[in-house]
DNA sequence: CCCCACGATACCACA
DNA sequence: TATCGTGGGG
């Protein structure tokens, strides 16, 4: 039965057992091997120190690793499932480990694979919480109502889908935003809720007291559309999982070992479909009276709990049908969570820490151990972060060490800056500065170097500095590739092409681009459709056989649905990125943006063909289709020197020898809306994603906050960050006043800023810091004649304004290569931010570019390309 | 049915 | 400031 995902590896394609020690856990010959092995200290266990080789070594039993930033927690992970492989206590097929982010999934397989050699590609369930979720979802869909092939809608879509619902409902979707219901049904479905289970509270505070009904109607949507949002992915299989013991059954005989990363960032549904999964002995172990079964309620699903009620939490264990040697079940649970209260940062999607402090409950006799030795930052780094974090009440309590400390090593520092574009003129120069080498005599790469900001709207300053600079950076995570209309467009064609019934799609493209099918058309097939309760695009078909639409209306309708036809029938002939290019030219969808003149058109043209492109990389358009769903960021070309940006979130797990932490100010780091709807534990959360930026440094840690940043096109003057008065000054500096660049930025203001007594004295007692503040304060005075602190300063200069990009030109720095460039004067060259133009000029690697519609700028020769 | 202009609104982080 | 949704005119 081909339901076109059968390259799901499952059980039926075990690997033969040819080992010659079998994963038999039990078996003499798997403890014979692991005592040869503890006798003779195979390669990859010689570089641990003590508790990371004890954590990779407790195999057998409940492990939770406290491991704290930069202790080894990734290689401590990857290590464990070498050593597991290695001693063939399992296949690579029987672990499952998840992680919560791609990258993070990412790097454990390229580790792993460095450690083992190959068998990564054996290892189908290492991924996200969610690519695992889908993968067990795809096998068994037809358990909870789905067909396999469902689809994965994004935010966008569920946004567009509830507000459908709303309207249908006849509220008004002014009042009740379609945007916040989405964020509430997150809400309760990262709780593990069905509509009947949310509190009587949530249901009535949405839609007149309709909240329930429409969460349990969205469901019911999906149902029809076949399918899922992100939380189902998780929800689904716990639902699965409850009303088909057997299957989970199954599972329990698979996954011999289980490994979480990022403990602390689960929240409740995962920590179900973790315990469901580990439950096997835990249940026979605990008594179904204890805390467990009050976090395991049953499900009373709307219309999938028909096919029974709750079944018992707790299956019997072994007797399966397959598994090793036919032992028992196994006596304890082999699952080793890693994690860091600390760095608990998503508490806002639901993450609850209490998963973390809990362990020891959940997994009686679990060893808990913790990792406290730091490899990655400096002393000072960790000192600083460390005095940080104590503000926080309620940790297990880690203190972290390092004893490599050198004698030059730079202490943290803090720098002020008059507003966000000369934070973003300073950070360019100081990066300038390490990469020239000039501070101590080292170049230094700039893929070493990272900016994290707390917002992604702080990026964009970032970029246009670094683009004037000729500054190759890269976005991690960032406008998400994905995202873009175009790219989005196109997906839906893809979509409707895989996946007939996708009527989100379908409404998404059918007039686009415009074919006269506007909304009395639409309307009329929704209708059409809702009444016979069959797919948009099946409607469209019928209709356009009746007289019910207008003669150009059906002949319109008419060809799109034999484009379908066509691209449907070529699914599984013609390769699919050839489709692929075939739908966008023959939809007309490329011509649309040829013939668009805008400026942005020829950028969006060359996503398209990016999309096409990295379709190569997939087997089939459903694979595709697959994995853009999961993975929202694309892979950026890695060997490519650049600066890294990106948010503090995503920089989780990374390091980088050079850091740079902008916006460090009151409302925007802590942010407004963290402390409104947080609180005090939001507070605490956003001191947390302090520590995780801080301690994301290996030698050096620049923090930046401004006196005037611009929110909504409006300048408003801001206070520093809280969080600045709790460093410690032992490890940190404060910058001298930054003048900026050949007296740029001075000119305008005056230098009176500096010069005035310091109103806001506070803790600290460095010239530096009453620097710092003075300026901030004075700054804000001079030029808008009022106090700080002052509400909303309303200035609205923009291009003309006293800082024009006169000057650009002689900001950017000599060019050191000496090498040609393949580029030359006249050249017709693209560029994704700029468009067309052509080169007027070449330094280096340097190109002056006149574009035709962005003027003349300076770009390196890598960001764009000829045409 | 399409286009444009206008005003409201937004910018928190992720899979 | 940029984007989006709406309402009126073509």
């Amino acid at each position: 039965m081909s339901n076109g995902y059968d390259d799901i590896p499952f059980f039926d394609e075990e690997p033969p057992p040819r080992k010659p020690a079998g994963p038999a856990t039990g078996g003499i010959a798997a403890r014979a091997m692991a005592a040869r092995d503890q006798a003779r200290t195979p390669d990859y266990l010689s570089g641990l120190n003590p508790e990371q080789r004890e954590a990779v070594e407790t195999t057998e039993g409940p492990v939770l690793v406290l491991a704290g930033a930069g202790t080894g927690k990734t290689r401590v992970l990857t290590t464990r499932i070498a050593h597991i492989l290695a001693t063939g206590r399992a296949f690579p097929s029987q672990i499952l480990a998840v992680t919560f982010t791609n990258k993070a999934a990412r790097e454990m397989k390229e580790r792993i694979g460095m450690l083992v050699g190959g068998a990564v590609e054996g290892m189908p369930w290492l991924g996200t919480f969610h690519s695992i979720g889908v993968k067990i979802l795809r096998r068994h869909a037809e358990l909870v109502g789905l067909r396999s092939d469902f689809t994965i809608l994004d935010t966008d879509d569920v946004i567009r889908l509830i507000k459908q619902l709303i309207q249908a409902e006849g509220l008004d979707d002014k009042r009740w935003p379609a945007r916040q219901f989405a964020a509430m049904i997150d809400t309760w479905k990262n709780k593990g809720l069905d509509p009947a289970q949310i509190p009587e509270g949530d249901a009535r505070a949405f839609a007149n007291g309709k909240g329930r009904e429409l969460y349990a109607a969205y469901q019911n949507r999906l149902k029809t559309l076949n399918a899922c949002d992100f939380g189902d992915l998780l929800l689904h299989p716990i639902r699965m999982f409850r009303a088909n013991p057997d299957v989970l059954r199954d599972y329990h005989q698979r996954f011999k070992y289980i490994l979480v990363d990022e403990y602390q960032d689960t929240n409740t549904a995962q920590y179900m479909w973790l315990r469901l999964l580990a439950q096997r002995s835990a249940a026979s172990r605990n008594s179904p009276s204890s805390g467990l079964s009050a976090t395991f309620s049953p499900s009373n699903g709307e219309k999938d709990g028909a096919a029974g009620a709750s079944p018992p939490l707790a299956p019997p264990a072994g007797r399966g049908s397959r598994g090793a040697g036919g032992e028992g079940p196994a006596p304890t649970v082999n699952i080793c969570c890693v994690g860091d209260d600390d760095q608990s940062i998503y508490g806002w999607r639901g993450a609850e820490v209490d998963n973390i402090l809990r362990f020891e409950k959940d997994f009686p006799g679990a060893k808990v151990i913790k990792l406290e030795r730091n490899y990655r930052s400096t002393e000072h780094i960790l000192g600083a972060a460390g005095h940080l974090i104590a503000h926080n009440e309620g940790r297990l309590g880690k203190t972290l060490f390092t004893d490599r400390t050198e004698p030059d090593d730079e202490k943290v520092i803090v720098h002020a800056a008059w507003d966000s574009e000369e934070e973003a003129r300073a950070v360019g120069e100081e990066i300038e500065r390490l990469q020239r080498g000039d501070a101590d005599g080292k170049k230094h790469a700039l893929n070493g170097m990272a900016i994290l900001v707390r917002a992604s709207f702080q990026m964009r300053e970032f970029e246009d500095r670094f683009v004037t600079l000729g500054l190759n950076y890269r976005v991690v995570g960032g406008p998400r590739f994905y995202e873009r209309l175009e790219i989005r467009d196109a997906m839906a064609y893809f979509r409707l092409v895989c996946q007939p019934a996708d009527d989100l799609a379908f409404e998404r493209i059918v007039n686009t681009p415009k074919r006269g099918l506007g909304d009395t058309t639409v309307r009329a097939l929704h209708d059409y459709a809702r009444a016979r309760d069959i797919p948009m695009l099946a409607a469209a078909a019928e209709m356009v056989e009746t007289d019910e639409l207008k003669p150009k209306a059906r002949k319109a309708l008419f060809d799109v649905i034999q484009y379908f036809r066509r691209w449907s029938e070529r699914l599984e002939t013609t390769p699919h990125t050839e489709l692929a290019e075939q739908i966008l030219d023959e939809s007309g969808y490329t011509d649309m943006w040829k013939n668009d003149k805008s400026a942005e058109a020829p950028g969006r043209l060359e996503n398209l063909k990016e999309l096409v492109r990295s379709m190569e990389a997939f087997e089939s358009m459903r694979g595709f289709l697959e994995h853009v769903s999961l993975v929202m960021d694309t892979e950026q070309n890695e060997d490519m020197d650049a600066v890294s940006i990106m948010t503090l979130h995503s920089a989780k797990g990374l390091e980088f020898d050079t850091v740079f932490l902008p916006g460090w100010e009151e409302g925007l780091f802590p942010h407004q809306r963290a402390l409104d709807e947080g609180g005090r534990s939001g507070l605490e959360e956003e001191r947390r994603l302090a520590y995780v930026g801080i301690t994301r440094a290996k030698r050096r840690c620049h923090i930046w906050f401004v006196s005037n940043r611009r929110i909504h096109g409006l300048w408003q003057s801001t206070m520093p960050s809280r969080f600045l008065d709790e460093l410690p000054q032992s490890h940190v500096e404060v910058a001298e006043a930054e003048t900026s660049y050949g007296g740029y930025g001075r000119g305008g203001y005056g230098q009176s800023r500096f010069d005035r007594a310091d109103p806001f004295a506070n803790s600290y007692s460095t010239p530096g810091w009453k620097r710092a503040q003075q300026n901030k304060s004075d700054a804000t005075r001079d030029n808008w004649g009022t106090r700080s602190g002052h509400a909303v300063e309303r200035i609205g200069y923009g291009e003309s304004g006293p800082r024009g990009r006169t000057i650009e030109g002689e900001l950017v720095a000599k060019s050191t290569s000496s090498e040609p460039s393949k580029f030359k004067l006249g050249d017709r060259v693209f560029h994704v931010k700029f468009g067309n133009g052509n080169v007027s000029a070449i330094e280096g690697n340097k190109l002056t570019i006149d574009f035709d519609r962005a003027g003349q700028k300076r770009v390196l020769d890598g960001f764009v390309e000829r045409v």
